[in-house]
DNA sequence: ACGTCCCGGTGTACGGCGTCCACCTCAGGC
DNA sequence: GCCTGAGGTGGACGCCGTACACCGGGACGT
């Protein structure tokens, strides 16, 4: 009685193979149930049948994959629908960002603190953010202005509530991952792209601190309070 | 050469002697210094010159200690200045938030996730909320707007996003806190429990899910969005 | 057909963590 | 002068992340 050689006993090796897309995977369902801090490299590996440093071939380590964790989610976020008008394109997609961040209520701080440490977004909050730009530069929004409704919409956004873009990577991290070089990520996130150049040109700096966040804050917080005044004079 | 009885003699007794304050300073401050996840028991002993366990008897255990903590940051930030209207008032008091949240950046990740997983906001955060409400309630606008202001604000009056209120306690929370009786919660916080009675009644509801949450977060989103569009109409 | 390489899973071990428990010390009240 | 109880101690347990050495077996060059 052989075995098909491609296909492994189910006694013998009865896990499918691993790999990062099912360490994910775990963890965040780990997460989902249990909060942030029932997540465990020992637990995502017993989930999965394995010994706990097996995982550490897919992913580097637990903050690569807390990373990792974060673009699944986010990339669970519905896609822009193409056809409607800005307004309803962005209310659209903040509300599925929102349904997102019910559905895995550890994920809200866990990007929190890492978009606060780390330099790089994940890929998939780029992607999020570029498409989102894109949006505002259709809907006939300038420059500036999106630059303006970005800083206005972060909270909403994603949970977080300020300094989104570092924009300048701080070359002195040692970053583990292979940064890929600018003109790449011009080309991948054009939006972002154009944004980050306009913001660094008007602002005259070298590169990096490309906006004033204290300023941008402000500028938020001004727009909500017209708003709030406008709601009460409407009232009365 | 015999000791004062009342002055511990510095080589033997060399520490002031430990109090909830101290544990509860070199907590932030070991924060402040290397981020929430530089914190442990073990190094806030340290720094305090003592066994790790001492601390157990001032704080209960570390969930406490950050209840702690974030009691401490939010404390620090500003009063109510008064004889300013309304406007400027929440403008100053949300800026210095803002301040004390760069000071601490490990606070918002911490103020989120405690908030999210425990019923009751610590008193500094009640007392800060309940300020809150009172000067918007002074500054004309009815208890209903005040509610909408209040989620409006959320993610710019401490940095977390969303559902703050979680007003009913859920009695079945093994709480280790006295948890004032409902009176004298009243009592303290004044603007809280009028609103809360508000919210509570025009919902119908019997107690607690005393606002909905999905339509307070769509009121703000489309509030942020009617500004960012009158923005855009006044460019052009 | 056979040797080699290397990929992915294993086993052991270390240092750090939060916290339980039994213990000691000593100032203050009777 | 004894008792008590608050506050500090020491050790231990179980869990954590992860470094390191080790394998089994499929892929592949010859």
């Amino acid at each position: 009685m052989r075995e098909l050689p491609g296909r492994p006993d189910p006694a013998r090796r009865s896990r499918t193979p691993l790999s990062r897309l099912r360490v994910l995977s775990a963890a965040v369902a780990l997460a989902d149930e249990g909060g942030a801090d029932a997540l465990s490299m020992r637990k995502i590996a017993q989930r999965l049948g394995v010994v706990p440093m097996a995982l550490y071939k897919h992913v580097a380590n637990k903050d690569e994959l807390l990373d990792g964790m974060i673009d699944t989610v986010v990339g669970e976020i519905d896609p822009p629908v193409d056809g409607a008008d800005w307004r309803t394109t962005v209310r659209l997609r903040v509300l599925s960002a929102r349904r997102m961040l019910l559905r895995h209520p550890w994920a809200s701080a866990v990007i929190e603190t890492r978009m606060k440490e780390r330099p790089a977004p994940t890929p998939a909050v780029m992607a999020y953010l570029d498409e989102m730009i894109g949006v505002f530069r259709a809907g006939g929004f300038s420059l500036d202005l999106v630059h303006h409704a970005m800083h206005v919409m972060g909270s909403r956004l994603l949970g977080f509530s300020q300094e989104l873009f570092v924009d300048s990577p701080s070359p002195a991290a040692p970053s583990s991952s292979p940064s890929p070089p600018p003109e790449e990520m011009a080309a991948r996130y054009p939006n972002i792209a154009e944004l980050a150049g306009a913001v660094a040109h008007d602002a005259g700096s070298v590169v990096g601190a490309g906006c004033d966040d204290q300023y941008e804050f402000e500028f938020a917080l001004d727009l909500t309070l017209d708003g709030l005044e406008r709601l009460r004079d409407a009232a009365a």
